[in-house]
DNA sequence: AACCAGGCTCTCC
DNA sequence: GGAGAGCATGGT
């Protein structure tokens, strides 16, 4: 078991990073958070005059977590738009997690039209019933874990109507699908992505930020257009573009904190 | 009892 | 390409 030492509280907030909708698998635990990817955990929590990250796999979560950006250039560079200011603000310590592209690829099938405690709810019953049993916590499965999953099992896990889409997604998202996206352009990624069963826009900006780290994309859901939309025929096809072209490269991280900062000014009636 | 949740698919135009 | 219906489930 190792720890990471965070100095600088600033760098990191760990309720506003877990709690803003782009990691599913968390849960308070002792003074902080118990954190799970794929099959690793780690406890992470507020010790008094830094953070800490107890894992047996350091530096996985080192990664994971994003600690080797910095992000006090990145928020610089959108201190620019003034429009963000009460947004980054309210979400200062937010960082963007490098999640697992096939983790996140299930998990944002599971989260369409849905709400963040049911998400919750049933990826951990599709771990509980296809995950490895690592002892105190199951792993989040493998391919080849969720292949052994028929509809009618994804349906038993509260799945609803998505569980098709997920067995459907489950054989296209073969290690070579997954393998193949890293080195290519992010919009020929989200093209591919686009071409599996039950991804649809939103859900595949949500696996190119959280999953790939492509921060040049800007996911709209219902709570991003209760933020920005400014007539009715504004969709969120040309919200996309719009802010899309603002934020550039930085985009994905405005976008985090516009959601982190709607969802917690009005509503939010989870957890 | 309608409405909503980190929307998508399918059909019809 | 864009608009509309239908969709499981659980919480207000």
């Amino acid at each position: 078991m190792g720890t990471i030492t965070i100095f600088d509280k600033s760098e990191l907030s760990l309720a506003d990073t877990l709690e803003c909708g782009q990691v599913f698998r968390y849960r308070a635990y002792g003074k902080g958070y118990e954190v799970f990817s794929l099959d690793k955990r780690a406890y992470a929590y507020d010790d008094g005059d830094c953070i800490k990250i107890e894992s047996a796999d350091t530096e996985y979560f080192g990664h994971y977590f994003d600690l080797y950006r910095d992000y006090r250039a990145v928020r610089a560079s959108l201190s620019e738009f003034s429009e963000l200011g009460t947004a980054m603000e309210c979400g200062k310590g937010i960082r963007l997690l490098r999640q697992d592209p096939f983790e996140m690829m299930i998990s944002f099938i599971v989260s369409a039209n849905n709400n963040i405690p049911r998400i919750k709810k049933i990826i951990e019953a599709i771990c509980d019933m296809a995950g490895k049993n690592m002892g105190e916590y199951r792993a989040f499965p493998t391919r080849d874990e969720l292949l052994g999953m028929t509809e009618a099992d994804f349906a038993a896990c509260g799945a609803g109507y998505r569980a098709p889409y997920l067995a459907a997604a489950v054989r296209t998202a073969s290690e070579e699908f997954i393998r193949e996206l890293a080195p290519l352009p992010t919009e020929e990624v989200r093209k591919r992505l686009l071409s599996v069963s039950g991804i649809g826009p939103k859900v595949a900006d949500c696996i190119l930020l959280f999953g790939l780290a492509r921060w040049d994309t800007f996911p709209v859901d219902t709570w991003m257009i209760k933020a920005l939309k400014e007539s009715d025929s504004d969709t969120g096809k040309k919200i996309r573009a719009r802010y899309l072209e603002k934020y550039g490269r930085f985009a994905g991280l405005a976008q985090q904190y516009i959601f982190h900062w709607k969802r917690n000014t009005e509503g939010k009636t989870d957890d």
